[in-house]
RNA sequence: CGGGGUGUAGCGCAGUCCGGUUAGCGCGUUACGUUCGGGACGUAAAAGUCGGAAGUUCGAAUCUUCUCACCCCGACCA
């Protein structure tokens, strides 16, 4: 038999990371660029990983005590104006509207005609117009909190577009709280940070860092900004969810206020919190090899793949039939609350390439069935995470007693891995000759996989930041929540910092 | 918005510098046959306003001018 030599994607990781993370979601079927400039097309295999992210994270939403909405697409322009920072961090890369009618003209083209009063933006983010609705149903402090979270997608027009990393529209969840004290919304932005975490790391099998954003990377219009960041397989960060702090900014621009117990006129306090079809990008980067999609079992669109061997019509009997006494004995079990999804491939095809079909989809188990396997109630398995994708020979019955286990510890063998890897290639760096080093590739033309998160202190001053962002292309990531305090030098101009930072490379 | 590049079949490209029969190649697609437990092979077939417009010429994918679109590198970013 033998020996597979190349990969199933044409590049490797080390060849061509950002071609690789291309080639792995065509391969994958995840997504493809369409003929609007910036915006993709999500495939349904994609877009069933991102209705299993909604499906886990909205029922997290609700068991956290908040309800979905849905507010409108367009916001008048003046809305968008109340918040001074907002403006500023959102004018320059919004869509707008500015008629409301097509009209033929003399030479047969469609032309835009009716031009609005007001232009019209397309929500680069919903602050503002859900802002104006609270505004209204907030009156006393018996209103509060209010816990709203709407599935949306957003539009920015970006300058330049990668799939499902940033393009100019996107699916995500926006949430938007508003509070009656300080603390209360505090106590909310953390909550939501934590959910956040805890999706990443349990359903997506990504170990992330919460931390607080640096004041040049906060959202426009906070008073603090949180994130999760993630490893990527080239060792740069992936922003993967914020929860913003607002203060009070928000609700004095949109006026919403209430009547304390005191009798007492009060701005309300908001936050607000988002993750996105990003997070389908990082999944990829995180997880996956040079042969395609390695998807974790909680948030794989299918569990296992059947495939059907058989030569003759008394084969294809014979092997159908015992596929559907393993689908029905199957269907019974759950993983984590959800069915399995058994996919049996039927198709017309030869072997080897069904066969890599979807190990380029990144089905946890892959199961073929044959005649032998009927004879002797066996089952031939390839665990996807498996960098050999060894062929294991497996009694049914037993295999059917152990999948869930099975599944299950493949779920924490992807996590392990990828934290492994962000624990090696997280350094202790003290010394910015080591820091510039180890961010800097060696071939400058065609630059290697290079640097880490780098555990540095830093003394918080935005100029140091910007001066090692010029120099290197590195940023402060966020500074970990979980990072305790200790006397050191900032890296990069010596004045005394309390405490490590993550800096990294990012996308 | 500054610098560079590319538009030829569904996809990837050759041909363009130096104009000349019916515009090719690989992959994919369709049909048939042989194969089939690790990415098969053979035969045949379908598929192209050469990005668009104007011009030069007996003749333009090829030369000229204009124009449109996209990609890459910067600045900006979930």
């Amino acid at each position: 038999m033998a020996e597979f030599k190349k990969t199933a994607i044409p590049v490797t990781r080390e060849e061509d990371y950002p071609q690789w993370y291309l080639e792995v979601i065509k391969a994958g079927e995840l997504a493809e660029n369409s003929d609007v400039r910036g915006c993709m097309v999500i495939k349904p295999w994609g877009y069933t990983i991102w209705e299993n992210m909604q499906r886990e994270l909205d029922q997290m939403f609700k068991d956290t005590g908040h309800v979905n909405a849905y507010f409108p697409l367009f916001i008048p322009l003046e809305y968008l104006q109340q918040e001074a920072d907002h403006v500023e961090g959102f004018a320059k890369e919004c869509a707008v509207v500015t008629h409301h009618r097509l009209s033929v003209n003399s030479e047969g083209k469609l032309v835009p005609d009716g031009k609005l009063e007001e232009p019209l933006v397309v929500r680069p983010t919903s602050e503002t117009i859900i802002g104006a609705s609270y505004a209204k149903w907030v009156n006393s402090y018996r209103d509060l909190p209010i816990l709203i979270n709407q599935w949306a997608n957003v539009v920015r027009w970006e300058m330049r577009t990668r799939l499902f990393l940033r393009t100019a529209e996107f699916l995500w969840q926006e949430g938007h709280t508003v509070h009656a004290t300080r603390e209360e919304a505090m106590e909310e932005t953390y909550k939501m940070l934590n959910v956040y975490k805890e999706f990443a790391e349990k359903v997506l099998a990504l170990p992330v860092i919460e931390g607080e954003k640096s004041e040049s990377e906060r959202f426009p219009g906070a008073v603090s900004t949180y994130s999760i960041e993630a490893m990527m397989q080239d060792k740069k960060a992936l922003q993967s969810g914020t929860s913003h702090f607002l203060g009070q900014n928000f609700a004095k621009a949109s006026k919403i206020k209430f009547q304390s117990k005191e009798g007492k006129e009060e701005f309300a306090w908001t936050t607000s919190w988002g993750v996105s079809t990003r997070l389908i990008g990082a999944l990829v980067m995180a997880h996956s090899d040079d042969n395609g999609l390695i998807l974790p079992p909680r948030i794989a669109p299918a569990h296992i793949v059947l495939l059907p061997i058989y030569k003759d019509e008394n084969e294809k009997q014979a092997v159908t039939k015992y596929i559907d006494g393993i689908k029905k004995e199957i269907s019974e079990l759950r993983l984590f609350d959800r069915k399995i999804v058994i996919h049996v491939d039927d198709r017309d095809i030869r072997g080897g390439e069904k066969n890599w079909y979807w190990i380029k989809k990144g089905v946890p188990l892959k199961i073929e069935v044959g005649p032998k396997d009927v004879e002797k109630n066996s089952l031939a398995v390839v665990k996807r995470n498996d960098p050999e994708l060894k062929k294991n020979f497996i009694g049914k019955d037993e295999f059917i007693k152990n999948l869930i286990g099975t599944l299950s510890t493949m779920q924490d063998e992807i996590f392990e891995k990828a934290l492994k890897f962000r624990n090696e290639n997280t350094i202790e760096i003290d010394n910015y000759d080591d820091f510039k080093k180890i961010f800097t590739p060696k071939n400058e033309e065609k630059p290697e996989l290079h640097g880490c998160f780098a555990r540095s202190h830093w003394c918080g001053n935005r100029k140091c930041e910007e001066a090692i962002k010029e120099e290197l292309k590195v940023t402060v990531r966020n500074i970990p929540l979980a990072e305790k305090e200790s006397e050191g030098k900032c890296i990069y101009c010596g004045s005394p910092s309390r405490k490590r930072v993550i800096f990294a490379k990012s996308y």
